[in-house]
DNA sequence: GTAACAATGTTCAATATGGAACAGCTAGCA
DNA sequence: TGCTAGCTGTTCCATATTGAACATTGTTAC
């Protein structure tokens, strides 16, 4: 795909971004479409009484700030590196001339949306049915799948229980309660870094 | 555009569903799009104990069962007519190939995934942020949007209590409680159908 | 009209959740 | 070394929510 997106002239605008750096902030003029190249990327909704919530975290291959592309004039999030980043940019105008002229590039892009679609249904789906400690295994499970794959023991990246709070729609008492209670079961393991079992999964199928 | 889909070859397979019926369940296997000509459908998903969520409500211009174009062997929720409905069905491979060769169908279709995205993820956010009873005024004000524009009391479409519980992810009996507070304060008003007036807006500002 | 069914109105106790407060731990830094 | 900031652990209570039960009203088919 970097070949790909170099070929059709894409390649030109590359940014590198710190972790924890602003990307774009909400309200923010919204003229381009970034792509990630190498990194993750955190998009965040602040409310009016300043409550933040986590609408997703992306990862290499994972197009956001298309919004833009229905004319929506400002961001309605901000994008914030959570590991240091890179991140291609493409104008507007440019991302609607390399669709048309590519299909590779198209079908590339259909299925980031046709993915991400899916991905926000189940987060919705999960806040509909499910209670707090079933969210939060969920997302867990959800987050290890970026870590090593196949593994019984499985790596999370750093993310602060204010984070996951953020992902779930809860408080940060409410998340620490349920981690430990995790903890005790056995389902995950955590000193820094977070450690997830499968034995998890136990959580979801429960009641 | 249902003249475009015609002169794409797509005009051929109309299928028409009276109200309450079924267009495809849960489950069937996945193997076409759904494009609605006239009516209206609602997406719904079914848990392990049978409570209901309702992902989206759709009208004419819309596509669903998109989800099959990812390779999705099966479809992952419920399709119901609310009205009588025409629907357009598109087989996957033949919607592939349009997708290529006729770009004003790309752009239409890339729009559609566009514009469910925002959608959805506005869904998300409310469930992260708000009350229940926030959640139900911001519904029945989205559900006046598919009646008739610029005009201070607003038509619902006919849509039970059970419905908006689903789409908001709480008990019949809160939604009903809450109907009747905005009823009393003169937000709403019904009998049979459902009456919105400008002043339910208030209740998404306070607090 | 009326029987049968669906939708709405109302209540209530058990439980889940929010939100705030405060203490402890750890890493980075002057 | 001690200071600071940021994250985590823990507690508490007022409030929101669930889930079930039952009564009432509205709709539909015969």
């Amino acid at each position: 795909m970097k070949l790909f997106l170099g070929s059709a002239g894409l390649g030109r605008r590359v940014r590198k971004f710190q972790s924890k750096k602003a990307i774009f902030t909400q309200g923010d003029p919204a003229k381009t479409v970034m792509y990630i190249q190498e990194g993750g990327v955190k998009l965040t909704v602040v409310n009016e009484v300043g409550k933040e919530a986590v609408v997703a975290i992306l990862g290499p291959g994972d197009f956001f700030g298309e919004g833009c592309l229905t004319g929506l004039p400002f961001r309605t999030g901000t994008a914030t590196a959570m590991a240091a980043s890179t991140v291609l940019v493409i104008e507007k105008n440019e991302m609607i001339r390399v669709l048309h002229r590519e299909h590779k590039f198209s079908d590339r892009f259909i299925a980031h949306m046709l993915g991400r679609n899916i991905r926000v249904e189940e987060d919705l789906i999960d806040q509909l049915f499910n209670s707090i400690e079933k969210r939060l295994a969920r997302t867990l499970l959800m987050l290890a799948r970026y870590g090593k794959q196949n593994q019984p023991q499985k790596m999370l990246p750093k993310i602060s229980q204010e984070t996951l709070a953020g992902m779930i729609g809860t408080t940060r008492s409410r998340v620490n309660v349920f981690m430990n209670k995790f903890r005790k079961l056995g389902f995950i393991k955590y000193k820094g870094e977070i450690q997830i079992d499968n034995s998890l999964l136990s959580v979801l199928l429960h009641e």
